[in-house]
Parts: C-alpha cells; sequence; structure tokens
RNA sequence: GCGCGGGUGGCGGAAUCGGUAGACGCACCGGACUUAAAAUCCGGUACCUUCGGGUGUACGGGUUCGAGUCCCGUCCCGCGCACCA
C-alpha cells in the first residue's frame, strides 16, 4: 500500500474498474425494490461549474447510498441540448450550432465520468437528436388531435433581442429571462399547449407531493393561481330601452370579481386597453384612439413600470348596474389587464387600493358600502358606521347595499352570485392566473413543429410515418430571424393530404418540452417503435429527483402537466413524476469590483486580488495583483461569469482529485441552503482525506488481525464500539432521512478522530481499530467512493466495495451499564451524575438529591420539586 | 404590497420531539518536530469575571421546572410573485 494517498494515480484506476464491471448498468429486475434516482440534466453549454459539481455530487451519495442498501439504482444522465446558447455561439464563431453542441457534450461528458459519477451511461439521452425529439413531434400531434395543441394568433412576448416569442413564464419584470431586454408586444400565430385544462389537478395534485419543499409547492399553487369569485354582467343599454324583456339583456359587459359583496360601491367600469369595448369606442375617438396606442406601447417601457402611474380615459360609453339600474361610465384604465378574468373590472374605489388611487387622480365618485365587523356586528340594517380609512379593503358587513345591507362579507358574496344567476347576469365562476403554453419559438436550433402549411388544405399534420421532422444539422445561423426559413430544401415539401408543393412550418419548440419528459425516456432509450413501454413502469416516477430551486415553476409545473398528458393517453400509469425532490442551494464565491473612471464597473477574479485580512480573519481591503490598486470588497455573491467569481471544477479535480470537491460540497453546508465557496475549506476536505489514507495505511502495516470476542474487551474498547455503532446510526438517518449530510459527515470526523487517538496494538485494539475502519470507509463510500474502494481493499484483500453493502448497526453496542446524567439546580447546569443505565426514577432522584452540587446551590433548603428526564438530565427545583 | 424562508462565535455551520448552546470544519493563537520554512502532530479559542461564578442564539414581552426551539409584538436580511380585480 502506498503510504501516501495518491488521488491522481489511484482515481483514474478506480473508474476504469467501474466501467471493465460494468458496474452502474441498471437492469430491470422485478424482483427487487428500485430506487430511480435523477438529477436535472445539464445544457451543454462547454463545461460544468461548481452547481453541477453540487447538483450530481448529491444525486450521486444517494444513488450508491441505496445501491449499498440493495435498491436496484438507476442513475441515469443526459443532456438538455437544445436552445440558444448553442446559435449565438454559432453567429460568434460561424460554427454550426450542431458541432458545438456535440463537441461540448464530448467534453462535459468526460468531466462527469472524472468525477466517478455512478452514472448508467449506456441509457444517455440528448434531446437534440432525431431519436429523441421524434417523440416531440409524436406526442405534440396526439394533443393536437385532443385539441390540447392548438393554434392562435395573439398578442405574444417578443424578446428584440434573441429575435423570438417567449412564454409569459419567461418573462421576468417585463425583460426577456435570458436576454434582459424588454419584451415588446407582437401578433403572431402561435402553438399552445392546454395546460389550463389541467389547472385544477396540477393545482389539487400538490397535496399528494409530500416529498416536495413546502416553498416549491407555495409556489406552483401561487403559479396557477387560483381565485374563486363572481362573474357579474353588466347590461350595456339602458333597462328602460328594451322593447321586450324576452329578448333578454342585450350585450354586456362582463367583468370579474373577488368581492362582488361590494357590488354597491361600484362607481365606474374599467376595461383595458386591448378590450374589444375600448377598441370599439378609439373608433369614432381619436383621443382615445392615442392613449390606447401610448398604452400599447407604454406597457413596457422602463419608466411607466418603475412609476406604475395608474392612468386612463373615458370612453364615453355607459354600462347599467344590475341591481340599481343606475349608469355607470365606462374607462379604459392601464392597470387593468386584458390577460386576466374577463379584461375589465367593476371599480370600487372605497374598498379597492388601485380603484382609489384611480378615481382620487380623475375625480370619480367613492361610495363606502363596507364597515368592519367589529363590536356592533348586530347593528341592523342601513345604520351608517364609522367608517374607517380609506380604501377599506377587508371584509365585513354590508350597508348601503339594498337588501344586502346588514350582511356578512363572505355571506353576501353567496346571496349577490345566486341573484344575479336568477337574473341571467352572472354566476359564480373561479378564474386562473395560469396561461395556456406558448410553444412557438422562430429559432433554428429546436425541435420543428410537425406541420405543413398548404394553400389548399390549410395546416395539415405531418403523418407519423414521417417523423421525425429531421432538423438539418448543418445550418450556420447569423443572428437574424430563423434561418431555416432560408433553407428551401427544408420549406419546401408536398401536401400530405393533397399532394401540391407546400410549405414546412419553420418555428420550433420552447426547450422546455424537452425537458418535461426526459426521465422517462431514460427507461427506453433505445426503443425506437414507442416513445416509452413497459420499463418506464418499472422505473417510473422517480424516487428521487435533484436539481435548483430555479425550476420550481417552470419545468416542474411542465413535467407534471406532460405526465399528466401521457396518462391520459394511457401511456404511463402514475400522476406524478417525481415522488421526492431535493432543491440545491446555489454555489457563491467572493465578489471584487472597482469604479471605472467612466462609472462603470469591472469584476475581478478572487485569484486575481490580494486580500488584506484582520486579526479575526475578516476581509478588511483588497489589491488587485496586476496593478496594486485597491478594488472593492463587495461580499458574497452567486458565482457568475459576469461576475468572474465563477470556480472551475476542473482546476479543482486537477489539484486535489475528485474525492476532495465531493467532500467539500457535501461538508460544508446542508444541500439545501447556499454553499460559500473557501480555498481552506477544500484544503481541510482534502487534509481529512490524507489523514484518514494514513490511518489506514498505519492500521493495515501491523499485519493480519483476528476477531475478537464480545466479552474480552476492555471498558475503552466497548466505549468505541458504542461511539462507533451511534455514528452508524446517525449516519444512515442523516443521509437516508435527513438528507444533512453534512451532519453525517462530521459524525465520522469526529469518530475518525477518537479512532486516531486510540492507543495500543494488542489483538484486542487492533480487531476493534479493523471494525471501525471497515465501518467509517462504508459509510464514506457513497461521498468518496475513489479513495474508500481502495481503503476497502487494503483493509479486506479480495473484497470489493462495489459489491459491499451498508453496514447494520450492532445493537448490542449500543447497551450501555452506566448513564452520565445532566445535573440541573433551578434549570441551570451545574454538575454531572453518573447512574445505573436500568436506575428508576426514584433511584435517579435520590442520587441527585445526594450530590454536593445540590448540598451547595440550595444551601440546606428542601426541593420543592424533581424533574427526570430518563437518559438526559435531571432537574432540581428548590 | 402579498406569500414563503431566515437572523446562533471571527467565518461556514451543529443542536433531529421543549432538555448540556456552539458538534464538525475553517480561521486565529500557543507548543512539538526542523538550521529554517512548508507539511505534519499536540493543545487552546463565545463574552465578562473578584476564578465562586455571571451573561449569552436580532430586539421587547409571555408560557414553562427548563426556550435557539413554542406564543405575541418589533426590527433586519434573503427568495418568490407582483396593478391577478
Amino acid at each position: 500500500m502506498d503510504p501516501l494517498y495518491r488521488p491522481e494515480i489511484i482515481e483514474p484506476l478506480v473508474q476504469q474498474h467501474w466501467e471493465a464491471k460494468a458496474a452502474f448498468r441498471a437492469v430491470e429486475d422485478p424482483t427487487r425494490p428500485k430506487y430511480y434516482c435523477l438529477s436535472m440534466f445539464p445544457y451543454p453549454s462547454g463545461k460544468l461549474h461548481m452547481g453541477h459539481v453540487r447538483n450530481y455530487t448529491i444525486g450521486d451519495v444517494l444513488a450508491r447510498y441505496y445501491r449499498m442498501r440493495g435498491y436496484n439504482v438507476l442513475q441515469p444522465m443526459g443532456w438538455d441540448a437544445f436552445g440558444l446558447p448553442a446559435e449565438n455561439a454559432a453567429i460568434h464563431n460561424g460554427v454550426p450550432p450542431a458541432k458545438w453542441t456535440y463537441d461540448n457534450i464530448a467534453y462535459m461528458k468526460g468531466q462527469l465520468k472524472r468525477l466517478g459519477f455512478a452514472i448508467d451511461w449506456s441509457r444517455e439521452v440528448t434531446t437534440c437528436r432525431p431519436e429523441y425529439y421524434k417523440w416531440n413531434q409524436w406526442l405534440f400531434l396526439r394533443m393536437l388531435e385532443r385539441g390540447l395543441a392548438y393554434q392562435k394568433t395573439g398578442t405574444v412576448n417578443w424578446d428584440p433581442v434573441d429575435q423570438t416569442v417567449l412564454a409569459n413564464e419567461q418573462v421576468i419584470d417585463g425583460r426577456g429571462w435570458r436576454t434582459g431586454a424588454l419584451v415588446e408586444k407582437r401578433d403572431i400565430p402561435m402553438y399552445y399547449l392546454a395546460i389550463t385544462r389541467y389547472a385544477e389537478e396540477l393545482l389539487a395534485d400538490l397535496d399528494k407531493l409530500t416529498g416536495w419543499p413546502e416553498r416549491v409547492k407555495t409556489m406552483q399553487a401561487n403559479w396557477i393561481g387560483k381565485s374563486y369569485g363572481v362573474e357579474i354582467h353588466f347590461p350595456l343599454t339602458p333597462p328602460g330601452a328594451k322593447a321586450n324583456p324576452s329578448e333578454g339583456w342585450g350585450p354586456v359587459l362582463k367583468v370579474f370579481t373577488t368581492r362582488a359583496d361590494t357590488l354597491f360601491g361600484v362607481t365606474y367600469l374599467a376595461v383595458a386597453p386591448e378590450h374589444p369595448l375600448a377598441l370599439q369606442a378609439a373608433a369614432s375617438n381619436p383621443a382615445l384612439a392615442a392613449f390606447l396606442e401610448e398604452c400599447r406601447k407604454g406597457g413596457v417601457t422602463e419608466a411607466q413600470l418603475a412609476t406604475q402611474e395608474k392612468r386612463g380615459m373615458d370612453t364615453g360609453l355607459k354600462a347599467w348596474h344590475p341591481f340599481t339600474q343606475e349608469p355607470l361610465p365606462i374607462w379604459v384604465a392601464n392597470y387593468v389587464l386584458m390577460g386576466y378574468g374577463e379584461g375589465a373590472v367593476m371599480a370600487v374605489p372605497a374598498h379597492d387600493e388601485r380603484d382609489y388611487a384611480f378615481a382620487q387622480k380623475y375625480g370619480l365618485p367613492i361610495r363606502p358600502v363596507i364597515r368592519p365587523a367589529g363590536d356592533g356586528e348586530a347593528g341592523g340594517k342601513g345604520q351608517r358606521p364609522d367608517i374607517p380609512t380609506l380604501p377599506y379593503t377587508e371584509p365585513g358587513i354590508l350597508f348601503d347595499s339594498g337588501d344586502f345591507s346588514g350582511r356578512r362579507s363572505e355571506d353576501a358574496i353567496e346571496k349577490i352570485a345566486l341573484v344575479l344567476k336568477s337574473l341571467g347576469l352572472g354566476d359564480r365562476r373561479t378564474t386562473w392566473r395560469l396561461r395556456d403554453w406558448a410553444i412557438s419559438r422562430q429559432r433554428y436550433w429546436g425541435c420543428p413543429i410537425p406541420l405543413i402549411h398548404c394553400d389548399h388544405c390549410g395546416v395539415v399534420p405531418v403523418p407519423d410515418e414521417q417523423l421525425p421532422v429531421l432538423l438539418p444539422e448543418d445550418c450556420v445561423p447569423d443572428g437574424s430571424g430563423n434561418p431555416l426559413a432560408r433553407r428551401p430544401d427544408f420549406v419546401n415539401c408536398s401536401c400530405p393530404k393533397c399532394g401540391r408543393p407546400a410549405r414546412r412550418e419553420t418555428d420550433t419548440m420552447d426547450t422546455f418540452v424537452d425537458s418535461s419528459w426526459y426521465y422517462l425516456r431514460y427507461c427506453c432509450p433505445d426503443n425506437e417503435q414507442a416513445m416509452v413501454d413497459a420499463r418506464a413502469d418499472y422505473w417510473m416516477p422517480v424516487d428521487q429527483y435533484i436539481g435548483g430551486i430555479e425550476h420550481a415553476i417552470l419545468h416542474l409545473l411542465y413535467s407534471r402537466f406532460w405526465s399528466k398528458v401521457m396518462r391520459d393517453l394511457g401511456l404511463i400509469k402514475y400522476d406524478e413524476p417525481f415522488t421526492r425532490l431535493l432543491t440545491q442551494g446555489m454555489v457563491l464565491n467572493h465578489v471584487f469590483s472597482r469604479r471605472t473612471a467612466q462609472g462603470g464597473i469591472v469584476y475581478f477574479a478572487p485569484d486575481e486580488v490580494e486580500v488584506v485580512t484582520d486579526d479575526k480573519g475578516r476581509i478588511v481591503a483588497a489589491t488587485a495583483r496586476a496593478d496594486g490598486q485597491p478594488v472593492d470588497y463587495q461580499g458574497i455573491g452567486t458565482m457568475s461569469k459576469s461576475k468572474k467569481n465563477g470556480v472551475d471544477p476542473q482546476a479543482l479535480i486537477d489539484r486535489y482529485g475528485a474525492d476532495t470537491a465531493r467532500l467539500f460540497t457535501m461538508f460544508a453546508a446542508p444541500p439545501e441552503l447556499t454553499l460559500e465557496w473557501s480555498d481552506s475549506a477544500v484544503e481541510g476536505a482534502h487534509r481529512f482525506l490524507k489523514r484518514l489514507w494514513k490511518t489506514v495505511y498505519d492500521h493495515v502495516q501491523g499485519g493480519v488481525v483476528s476477531a475478537y470476542r464480545e466479552g474480552e474487551l476492555p471498558p475503552r474498547l466497548r466505549d468505541l464500539r458504542r461511539q462507533l455503532h451511534q455514528t452508524l446510526q446517525k449516519v444512515t438517518d442523516d443521509i437516508e432521512r435527513r438528507q444533512q449530510f453534512n451532519t453525517a459527515i462530521a459524525a465520522v470526523m469526529e469518530l475518525t478522530n477518537h479512532l486516531a487517538r486510540l492507543e495500543g496494538d494488542d489483538a484486542c485494539t487492533r480487531s476493534v481499530r479493523q471494525e471501525a475502519l471497515e465501518l467509517i470507509v462504508l459509510m464514506l463510500a457513497p461521498i468518496v467512493p475513489h479513495i474508500c474502494h481502495v481503503l476497502y481493499q487494503e483493509l479486506k484483500p479480495g473484497a470489493c466495495l462495489t459489491d459491499a453493502s451498508w453496514p447494520e448497526v450492532d445493537l448490542a453496542a449500543l447497551q450501555r451499564d452506566e448513564l452520565e446524567l445532566v445535573l440541573q439546580i433551578n434549570g441551570k447546569l451545574r454538575g454531572k451524575i453518573k447512574v445505573a443505565a436500568d436506575a428508576g426514577r426514584e433511584a435517579i432522584e435520590q442520587a441527585a438529591l445526594m450530590s454536593p452540587e445540590v448540598a451547595r446551590f440550595l444551601e440546606g433548603r428542601p426541593a420543592k420539586k424533581v424533574i427526570v428526564v430518563p437518559g438526559r438530565l435531571v432537574n432540581v427545583v428548590g
């Protein structure tokens, strides 16, 4: 055995061993419990970053742990390979996105292998391969047949930098999620997936996801945004003008409200600038038309986003109140959203912040109709109460509201809805914030939408037998529009219906489509005949999914939707794809910057600066190595290219090895929290591995050990065995139930420190040391598998760690004859007492009362009370 | 604004069901080894102290024999959503 720990030598050897044995090949086996451990697949951007290392190490620890526990483990990996960065790289370097992508995949795959992840590479899935995206197209056609996919021309979010349409989810604060460019509105024909049809189920089934963080479920629930309310129709013709009541109410203006109880406080109606009524009124009103035009452009300007000033204009139109018959002015208001509810609201300035601000600005009447429920609740109809400060937005008791006065808000909403329904002027209604998912992208590097445009037959689906619609891989985009549209060999085709010349759809699918079902394809990546097969029934659902919190809404919601669609198509048998979800925190590092003379900011990589620390080790100043001039220390921030504070995992692996990289990322913080990069903490992790190596080396040098007999162990060795098995118990619980790998590692470090201090090389000691080292190596095996593989071989010649099981706790070793209890007097720690392990409550009380501490602190006063917490402490109250 | 997390030494963090606050690691200090340094090993490290002890988990109250943990209020930080009617 090498006396020195040399990861650069042992790690490649161990990896070759795994490869030769096909150690991590997953084969369906109905006789064994399965464990599908999935990490979110990477976008092949070029090289791994620390976030990947963290993500995949967490997954690998769990996969290896469950493998040792006897589960049939599937841990696959693949590539989210379509997407814009490939096109941008092509624009810069003149290389086709396909080549750039495949080169990146090859390099990053090498990096993943170098980190020693227990991945079944035979199931690798790459979304830009026809054998994968064929099934995107196939399922899209199934959805089209069922009306779950449909075309609609609508106002869409247009990213002027990427020249593409964005989904609502991809617009953040009015800007493109990737480019940060201000999003414009455009009218374009688009394909949508009807995710809203599943809104109810997507919301309700969140309750089934007991293995998901509450935070993620809350975010999804908010995103789906179910809202119970009432739809109210305001007639657009005066009630008296109807010649014949049987004709109904004629045209109405529909609004949605959650506060129907405030109906008698309505003083005007407001519609969105895109509302048909607004457009109609604008036709004969140039000033209004100008205002609408301003809203269309202004809705996304920076200034307006910042001030969010409420603006509006009277249309001159009137609607009539369904109960009071009173005429109400209809305004256009920029704070009303066309995309939500009916694109129109009933405005109640007295009880709504926005309506209040608007009414104040434009001098519209403000009419209170709700008062606090408070003490005067029995107060009787019509009684005029003290009105609190307006707007009063809480529910309360109605007044000045006709027959409804005196009712509570909740009650009034029900009654008003009933009466409206009987009048044919409204009903209860549920509204959702969730929109249908727009999947068309005017980009080249994505999955082609399998449709053909024929002048005679219209939009015709590509027949199944012609799938996949192949994406040409030799295009080099130049940044303007979609290069597919300029490829006659792609565009020109014949209509599948009439055979006449036709044009292929050149839009491609949102890449979130690709990632909505990749986990299914890992189950059967080689099936050319079907999207999924029976193997998916064996592996699915995913038992443990690990990925970044940034996917809490988009990817996870789309995947849940996709699963439900596939279930309804009879393709799969489960409702929810991911049973347990772990969202790992981000990786952070120090940020250094300097203001330039022009007022800009330049960033410095942490290794480009020299820091000055105070006597406590805090950074107080920093200078750039290049010019010796000071730079500003900005504290800790997420690793990013722009801040130049990313750490290249490759450098870490080259210097310390994969095991150190893995140990550091798992030890420095619990997986859900942010992880702060620290060079010295990395060294600390490396030091521990060197110590472990040396401890095993020293022990192995002593030669073969004989097994001890339980009875012959002296107390100090029994104590060590107790700690050993207590540690095993804790580590098992930390990994399996708590998923707190940092405390598991801390416990093993503590044990290893104790073991290093264990003196003696008699047969008994060596025998217990052998047991302890074997267990330590097994406990660390999921985290640092390379070093453990070698150490295990040294400890047990002929044995192979790949076949080893997770050790069992020896309950007998946990037994003890004597316990040490904490002695408290009046709740304060005063000492410790030793009692027999089987001592009863009375014996413990006696022992406590007889202790010198009690005599000293109670000074002869009698104890009023003695509280005994078995196995922990005794508190004497005097 | 609404919703969800948080606030513990110099730092990352531990304390799992209301029961020894600060595990483990980093940093720092001291010692050993060395001609010297690095590496390694050993010891110390919340604060105050009259060395008996006292005080400490953002702040102010409360419940309890006992509170970092539970309850009420305040402040601060992070994340998500954001004119959603």
